[in-house]
Order: structure tokens, then sequence, then C-alpha cells
DNA sequence: CTGAAAGCGCTTACAG
DNA sequence: CTGAAAGCGCTTACAG
């Protein structure tokens, strides 16, 4: 079946005009008479010309391209990034092509060289697990290829992030908790060699401290990566402490949830016996009775700053600006699940 | 920064070869010694020499790409259907690229020109649900670009699809609530014009037929999006018939999970009372008290499916095979939301 | 086993 | 306002 594309050339034949002009009046060029590019314009609906993109990136060396890498594209947060990613990404031009690391650090590594290869013009990554080293990102910084990290972003290395005050989110959490009456405070708490789990687990630390509340080791849990089950296990190990924690902080919305789930058929109460608050403000946080109190991460916009910098870093070559860091607001949204006083949720 | 990479000519005169030689090299032509081999993959090592795919795609006409189109990455069943697609891609050597239609026919179009223009080697898409008109596809059949149709997929056009059957899944969630008792069995139907959801309702009239239950339209709830909301709504709906229905079959799980909850509030059991069943097996569905029985909609399988068969496409320039429609296994998962009988649920 | 040559479809500095 | 010419970095049919 007629592979054949029109091109340049062929528009140009007909039309008795040069492959200059032909490009000229295709891509809107000052230079050109109102007379001739409608006459181009004409003849290229009608011979089905549409411009061959990877001829003119080729040639340009611009591809108009953004790489994105996430570990899993099913995971709640990341599917909201790289929505809000599309959506900048795409009002200013640029697609967006996308790789899973699945956690595998070998995996990142090679998806750094096809993108290398490609040649996209920059790139927004959250880290794999596994990653502890940087080097595979130098070689961009050669390429003048601007990398944006959200989420898991490098430490002791410099370079674009896009982060939340995970330290502050998760002590207007825990301080909540203590205004709405709590004094014994527990915290399931994330991995604690990934840095935004160690920064939400200080943040709970430095409000208890604040309000000159013991901080108990025992009321400490750490888990390997906060799912449902481990949840269920940790709020199992609070059942069976001598006395009951009367808050929880927990670093997502799913260990959240599935304590909430074990208090409940232990027919204890949410939140008069027990008040808890989540990480994410997943969508589960509003279907979950009573309704769960969260940080709202901003997901999304979060993906739309990544995108929004990076295009801007790669617009301005020559700025002197060599990394930035952008931290975006984070809200409690208030909601049942915590409110042990006449307050009015406001979500 | 030096923006310039090393090419392949800077590696011949490097090496005293032609660049034939070095380009055959690198890609790993059989006619080349190994000793040359080794020599050229030593110095491209050395200098930091990485193939540019985009000189490579443009002369060989193959990108290596196929471009996915979604109506929103966030919402979790294209988000599954794109890690499918991602996973198989990459193992196949292909990259994907995503857009968003937003359920705007006009950005749909838009974004198929995009694609033209890109050279994709193939497209994945899940129609906006704006899209009555199929023209905008008709383009890639001359091209020889497969376009492979998932989900809401066109009807009355020829083309490539990979579906579930929801006529029978609905037939066999109902049959499912006949089995545990039920005889007055309410639907939550999306909306008709989309022929998936027509289907899962006749499945349901189907079963009903079957089993010489009357179809009573006063229990056919249609929905405009199958929201959370709209189910709640409904679910009042019903409270507020003469008599409550005793099984519940819902087109998607949202609705089934904001019914369930509207009716726990009203002191009705879930599922002495009425069984509920719901649609797509949401990870929410393993969250909800009880437990909530689906249809298992294998997104992720999807998307696996739709990447074998594109590429599978794209590979067989030749073939006979002019159009392939594909259609998933679906299983019923029960659990407690349903179960009024002495069954083992198989999750 | 290796090389010389042409060309993929554009864009752009230079010239007029 | 328009054109001729060079070239982006590869690949491949042809030749030896």
């Amino acid at each position: 079946m007629g592979n054949s594309r029109v091109t340049l050339k062929d528009l140009a034949k007909e039309l008795n005009l040069s492959p200059s002009t032909i490009s000229r009046a295709i891509s809107g060029h000052p230079a050109i008479s109102d007379a001739t590019r409608k006459l181009v314009q004409q003849k290229a609906d009608e011979l089905g010309f549409t411009p061959n993109s990877i001829a003119s990136s080729f040639r340009k060396k611009k591809t108009q391209s953004i790489g994105i890498i996430v570990p899993k594209i099913d995971i709640h947060f990341h599917s909201l990034v790289i929505s809000g990613i599309e959506e900048y990404a795409y009002s200013k031009g640029y697609n967006v092509t996308i790789f899973q690391s699945k956690d595998s650090f070998e995996r990142e590594k090679e998806i750094t060289r096809i993108l290398q290869n490609r040649m996209v013009e920059g790139i927004i990554i959250c880290l794999s697990n596994e990653t502890k080293s940087y080097a595979h990102f130098k070689k961009f910084a050669k390429l003048g290829v601007p990398v944006i990290f959200y989420d898991r972003v490098p430490t002791n290395f410099n370079a674009n992030k896009i982060v939340i005050n995970d330290y502050e989110s998760a002590f207007k959490a825990t301080e909540h908790l203590i205004q709405q009456g709590c004094s014994r405070i527990a915290h399931i708490a994330g991995n604690q060699s990934t840095h935004i789990f160690k920064d939400r687990l200080e943040g709970y630390k430095t409000a208890l401290k604040k309000y000159k509340l013991p901080i108990d080791p025992s009321l400490i849990l750490e888990t390997k990566n906060l799912t449902y089950e481990e949840g269920a296990e940790c709020a199992k190990k609070m059942l069976a402490l001598p006395e009951l924690p009367d808050g929880l902080f927990c670093s997502n919305d799913y260990t959240a949830i599935s304590a909430i789930q074990v208090f409940q058929k232990a027919h204890i109460k949410v939140p008069e016996q027990i008040a808890v608050v989540g990480f994410s403000n997943y969508p589960i946080s509003r279907v979950i009775e009573p309704n769960l109190t969260t940080i709202n991460d901003r997901a999304f916009q979060m993906g739309q700053a990544a995108a929004s910098l990076l295009i801007r870093q790669i617009d301005d070559t020559d700025s002197f600006v060599e990394f930035e860091t952008i931290t975006l607001k984070t809200d409690l949204v208030v909601r049942a699940s915590s409110m042990r006083k006449e307050n009015i949720p406001n979500t």
C-alpha cells in the first residue's frame, strides 16, 4: 500500500518553486509573500503533505521531546505526575516518551542510554529505589540536556529537583493530632533509607518535641514498602501494646486505611479512641469511613512544575542558573478520621 | 558546554577506517572481522560514542516508537494499560510516546496529526468519549501504520481491537447474584451511548431472562459517568423504592462502593439484605468492607496484548490479515459483598 | 572483509 | 521575496 509520503520536493516540483520557499511557507517564515504562502498551503492540503518531523528534528537537532522515567506507571502518584507533565508539555509543543524502571538500577541506567541516543531534550525522573549512584546522569550535563528529579531525588548530588517539604508536612500532620488532644501518637514510617520517609519521621518527632510530648520508640513502626498489608501488621502491633496510642500519623494513605480497618474490627473507634492521619490524599481517602485526614501532596502540580522548569531550562541555554530546587506547598486536608473536636473540615 | 556529540565520522577518522565499516561494526553486521569490531567498540567507549538514533531513524524510516492516546493518564484503568504496553514495547526495543485526549475530539484529531508527523510506527488508542467519526484514522491505513483500539473502540468501522466481552462478563456477574439467591436485582448502568455499557446492560438483562426473572425498569438506573457521587444517588433512589432490591450489579467499582456505603448508613446489611457486584477489580475493591465482588477486566494484560498485536503488525508488512479483534478473558472475583451462601471466595 | 558514494527530507546562511 | 547549495549523521546497494 502506497507507503509514499509527499515531501517538500514533491510540492516544490508541482508549484515550480524551490524547496527553500516551500519550507519557509509551511513553517510561517515572515519573508514569504501572502500569495505564495496561500498557494503552498493549498497545494499541501491537496496533496496531503505533512512535514516529516523526524527529518526536521534531525536537521535542527531539536527533537521537541522529553523523556520520563518512573518506577511504575500504574502507581497513582506517578500517573498523576505524568498527567501533569503531559498536559504542560503538550501545550508547549513537546512530546513525552515514558519508561518504567521497575525499581531496577540496571534498567534505569539502560533507559538513560536510550534517552541519550534518542536525543530527548530533557528528562524528568523519579529514581528507582535501588539507585544509590548517579553517575549515569552526568553525561546529560555534558550534553546540555537538563534533568529534573522529583519525589525520590538524589542526595549529595547537585541537581534540579521538584519536591514537597516532607518534614514540614509531617510536622503539620502531627501537630494537628496534638491539637485534637492526642498525646500518645504513633507513627507508621516508610523505609528509612529513603530520605522522604526519613524527613517525615523527623517532622513527626519535632512536633512531639515542640509540644513536650515524649518520643516513645515502641510507637514508631518502620515498614519496608508502606503496603496495605504492612499497615495492618503495624496496627495489630499497636493493639498488642500495654496501652493503645490515641493518635496515628502514617507515611502514606494505604497504611492509614488498613490500620483504621484493623482498629474497627477490634471495635476501637476512629477517631474517638484513635485519631488517624495519612499522607498523599489518594482518592481512596474520601471513600474510607471515616474519611481520612491526609496531606495533599499535589502530584499533578508536581508534574506541571517539573515540565515547566524543564522546558524553561531547555529554552534558556545560556542562563547562569546551574540547578534549581522547587518546593511545592502541601495542605493538610482535615476529614473525619482525625476530628475529635468541633472543627469544620476543609473538604 | 561542549554540546558536541561524537559521530561515526569522528570514530572513522580516529581509526583510519571508513564510516561504513564503523556503522557495520557498531550495529553488529556479520561481515565485520572480530578484530575490527573490537577495535571499534573500544574506541567508541573511549570517546563516548553512542549512535544518534534520530539520524538512524531518519535514514531507515523506522522510528522504533509507538504512540498511545488515552483520555486521561491518571485513570487507573488506563495507567495499567499503559504500563502493560510499555513493558511489552520495551522488551521489543520500541519506545512509547503518550498523549491525553482529555476526552476532546478536536484534541484527538490534533494528536493524530502529530503522530503522523512524528512517524510513529503504530498507534494504540482508547477513543475520547466525544468521538463519533473515525475519518482521522484513515490516513494511517494509507501510510501502513497499524492502529489498535482498546476499551472504547469504534463501532461500524473495520479496525484492530482489543476488548473484553462486556456482555458475557455482565451476564456472569448477574448470574452469580441469582445463584446467591437474589431475585430482585438492580443495575447501575453507564452511559448508554457507549457500547461497552450498553453491552453490560444487555448481559444483565439476558441473565435475568434466562432465569425467568422479570426485567423491572425501575431497577435499572442509568448514570452519565459512573462516578462515586452518581453511585450514591442511585443507591438513594433504590432506598426510596417500595421494596428494596436484594441484589445489585454495577457497571464499575466506584458506583458499587458508594452504593454499599449508602446502604450501610441506612443500616442495610451487605450482602445479607442486598448483595453487590462491581466491575473492574480496582484496588479499592479489596479495601472496602465487605470486600467487593467484581469483574477482573485485565487492564495490564490488555496493554500487553495491544502492544503485542501492534508490533506483530508492524513487522508483518505483507501479511494477508487486514484487521484483528482480540477478546480477553475476564474473571468474576468473588468476595464478601455478594456471599450469601457458603462458598469459598477465590481471592 | 572493507570502502566510496549516494541519499533519507528537511533547514538555513548566503546571495541576489 | 525567492533560490542554489550544503549538510545534519547515519545506512546500504554496489563494487572490489
